[in-house]
DNA sequence: AAAACTGCCAACCGCCTCCCC
DNA sequence: CGGGGAGGCGGTTGGCAGTTT
């Protein structure tokens, strides 16, 4: 875009506000031709009066081809809390394992269905856990092993019951790995490389999947199948 | 019936990182 | 090397619809 340009879109403004079916037909037309990308030059290609950022995020989390849209199921529900027990508001890399929704989607429905939930007690101890672990690591050392459950993530939500059963099974193994690393007395930033690492191998081949799928749809999980993840977790933590 | 409240979701904002010049 | 632009990300807001009081 010249400074020409650049200068007369700032002047006269950006359109702000919710999109027109219009504006989605000039966006989808500019994407067909050019590809997702260069945003910036959406405005000076399709006429669009919107900046590169808006156009981003329109066709990100609407236009994209593939999106899901509806309720979010119990197994999608499940992998978001277990994934959120893990990594925390890292809301696109946790969009990354749920094909079709968007990271604000995800973010969203978390917010309305799970942060209220986050008691201002429960925030103190998840904060003291959190104080501990980086005076653990800054003295390079790991984390000591806390007998209060509550510390785990949602630990108290699983006790009450407020997640379904398939929700409770994906979390309470997430819980029960934190509860192993506490034990081994590893390194938290270690043992984060490694989760990371144990995930990518294990998702790339659709192995997690079948792995969470097959445990979710089942009513008694298969003891043996459950502990393939924490095995392969145990020696890729031992190279 | 209407006001207040709540849930939901699209979109914006500000900050950060990366990359190019 | 550093400055600036573009894109990505998480937090937040605003408005609408449904529900409760």
């Amino acid at each position: 875009m010249t400074e020409m340009m650049s200068w007369r879109m700032q002047e006269e403004g950006w359109r702000k506000g919710p999109w027109t079916p219009g504006e989605d037909k000039l966006l989808a037309e500019y994407v067909a031709m050019h590809g997702e990308g260069r945003w910036s030059s959406v405005a000076s290609c399709s006429g669009l009066k919107r900046n590169g950022k808006s156009c981003r995020l329109r066709w990100v989390n609407y236009l994209r081809p593939g999106l899901k849209k509806g309720h979010l199921s119990p197994q999608e529900e499940g992998i978001i809390i277990e994934l959120h027990a893990l990594w925390g508001n890292k809301w696109s890399t946790i969009a990354r394992y749920l094909p079709g929704r968007t990271d604000n989607e995800i973010k969203n429905y978390w917010r309305t269905h799970f942060k209220k939930k986050e008691k201002p007690l429960e925030n103190q101890k998840k904060r003291k856990y959190e104080v501990q672990l980086n005076h653990n690591q800054e003295h390079q050392r790991g984390p000591e092993i806390m007998n209060d459950n509550t510390t785990l993530p949602y630990a108290e939500e699983i006790d009450r019951g407020l997640f379904t059963e398939s929700s409770q099974t994906t979390l309470q193994e997430t819980n029960q790995m934190i509860i192993n690393d506490q034990q081994q007395q590893q390194n938290p930033s270690v043992m984060a490389q490694d989760v990371a690492r144990w995930w990518d191998t294990v998702s790339e081949d659709g192995l997690w999947s079948r792995f969470l799928w097959n445990n979710l749809d089942s009513d008694h999980p298969n003891q043996a199948v459950m502990e393939q993840p924490f095995q392969m977790l145990d020696s890729l933590s031992m190279n």
